[in-house]
DNA sequence: CGGAACCGTGGAATCGATTACACGGATGAT
DNA sequence: ATCATCCGTGTAATCGATTCCACGGTTCCG
């Protein structure tokens, strides 16, 4: 590999020349700097971001810890995060924790190790000493779409309360009454909110939440499966399953199918987070739609102001119901939102 | 940030002792090895990577460029890339090409620029003159799906000429003769080779492959709309249509619905690569699965071998067909499977 | 008993960049 | 004319690790 140190000959100047060419340093002669660049041309040199970082301690590198990329909200997330940083000038390393704990901590040691300039997390789960130790060091941190109580580090994330409200609604006017709700991990923040404003939405309506009716999901496909089978079996089983994300969803139908029962004739389902599959599901399935681009964007801004030394603010930004055809045909309801 | 020099000073050794240990250098006594550990621990010193890096020009670190990250096959191949890459002690860094070559040239420079140990990569264009001269330079590389003609690294791939023969004779005894294809850009290698092996086995019933149901696609969901509303126009449309990859196929299925076709009845659909969604569709879709959790491990492998400093083979695995209900109900042929 | 071999250790060079400091020459002010 | 200022440049220190080499002290063997 040519080094500076090559092109410092090549140019006839020394390497503190081509470097401060390299940085478009002001004081440099336009006679050194053409010398200099048409060195770095003949050599094909490209500077050695290694040692760069090693002397100027910025990587210019944003760490990325999502908790599952196979989640299609989440590989989104990820692409705008991507491109948001790359405008401002950043590479992003992700992590894929897998909602594994031990695996999230594994990949937020590994990235600063690296001496990543800040950090993006999803959080697992609940309890991490390893985080709240990080945050408290000073790393340039922020938390997106799920965040940990006690950690004070910016969260940017999507309100759903409105919108679960906006679903109870519509699921009320479709004349759904006993409403269940696949549960996301109690240590998650977004899985015990959707509950809690699911209860929230059905006092409104005056229904009630019973315990039978909260399932305990993993945000997996599986979890959703298990759950839905066991609403299912119930002697006075739910009209209509809300899962509180978009795998947990998919398992719910497989087991609404095994069932051999229709959507929505004999039960209604609807997701948290909405996907481009679910225009193509049968049938087509009402979500709550998270402004994925916006979060991932916020967030990569929010955290490059705290590297840049600026102090940002969290950001929360509305999600919104996207009606579709699973939960009963639309009526009156749906002229209404027009 | 605490250094290898506190330690070292902490421990009352020097740094090169502190270094042996951290390094399991053989010659330490084990009075100095606990003081340093002791050391370590109570600093809670982590190694810098970074200046690890530079001096022993080894980061450690995989670079993955991917075509489209928001491709369910790709996500699942970066997945099972990262996993492998990890248990043998690597990381990885994950480009976006976003099926553009200037965006992939991007990645490639940066990663180089990081000095990367090796790169993974599945071009998106055909024609890249700087993959061409980083191969030729002798960076560590491997072609992971598709490949360039051309530049002599190793290919790792699925074969899907047999899968095709089988799905053509699936159409067949399904009493389907008009076959189209939706195909991915001309310049990728995958992007042909699904066209020509499908030629192949409709040869082999002695059918043909009009121009005319040949559809040039990007690999993206709304190229397989617009191709598939064109073979919609035609006035002898086919009877299936096969989309080059399972996005093309989502779009061929949106114009087909918004024709008030259905699916299989009125047309056939089919799709390469096989995604956990293509069970919940309406119809479910019949598709070509490839084994991407064994050619996500066999390439990383392969690039590791070369980073190490073995020579690995090209390595190609067959795809498999994967019979549903969108060509049509399974009869007689579904049954001789078993 | 003397020299060779070996072991644990520290000093210092090194990787490839950035940057503080010094220096010589030109310019400008008085 | 003289001195201060400024500009372009080079020398060398530095970032945090690894590793070659040398050195003093044992141990071993003949």
């Amino acid at each position: 590999m040519t080094s500076i140190k090559d092109v410092a000959a090549q140019a006839g100047v020394s390497v503190a020349t081509v470097s401060r060419v390299l940085n478009s340093h002001p004081s440099v002669s336009p006679d050194a700097r053409t010398r200099v660049l048409a060195a770095v041309d003949a050599l094909g040199y490209r500077p050695n971001a290694v040692a760069r970082s090693l002397r100027t301690d910025q990587t210019r590198t944003l760490g990325l810890v999502i908790s599952d990329v196979l989640n299609p909200y989440f590989t989104e997330l990820a692409r705008f995060v991507e491109e948001e940083a790359r405008a401002l000038g950043y590479s992003v390393i992700i992590g894929n924790a897998d909602e594994r704990p031990e695996l999230q901590d594994h990949h937020v040691r590994t990235l600063l190790d690296r001496r990543i300039d800040g950090l993006l997390v999803s959080p697992a789960d609940g309890d991490s000493p390893l985080m709240a130790d990080v945050a408290r060091a000073g790393t340039p941190m922020v938390f997106v779409d799920r965040w940990m109580p006690g950690v004070d580090v910016p969260v940017v994330r999507a309100d759903g309360r409105l919108a679960i409200r906006d679903l109870v609604a519509h699921l009320h006017a479709l004349g759904r009454r006993r409403l269940a709700i696949i549960a996301g991990p109690a240590a998650t923040t977004t899985g015990n909110e959707r509950v809690e404003a699911f209860r929230e939405a059905l006092r409104a309506y005056e229904l009630t939440l019973p315990d039978a009716y909260i399932g305990q999901g993993d945000f997996q496909a599986d979890s959703g499966r298990r759950v839905t089978e066991r609403f299912l079996a119930l002697p006075e089983p739910p009209e209509v399953v809300f899962a509180a994300d978009n795998l947990m969803a998919l398992g719910a139908l497989d087991a609404i199918r095994a069932a051999g029962l229709r959507v929505p004739q004999d039960i209604g389902l609807a997701a948290f987070d909405d996907i481009p599959w679910f225009v193509h599901t049968a049938p087509p399935i009402t979500a709550i739609a998270q402004p994925t681009g916006e979060l991932g964007r916020a967030a990569v801004r929010a955290l490059v102001d705290i590297v840049e030394g600026r102090s940002p603010q969290s950001v929360t930004l509305p999600a919104r119901l996207v009606v579709r055809r699973s939960c009963g045909e639309p009526t009156s309801d749906k002229r209404s939102n027009l």
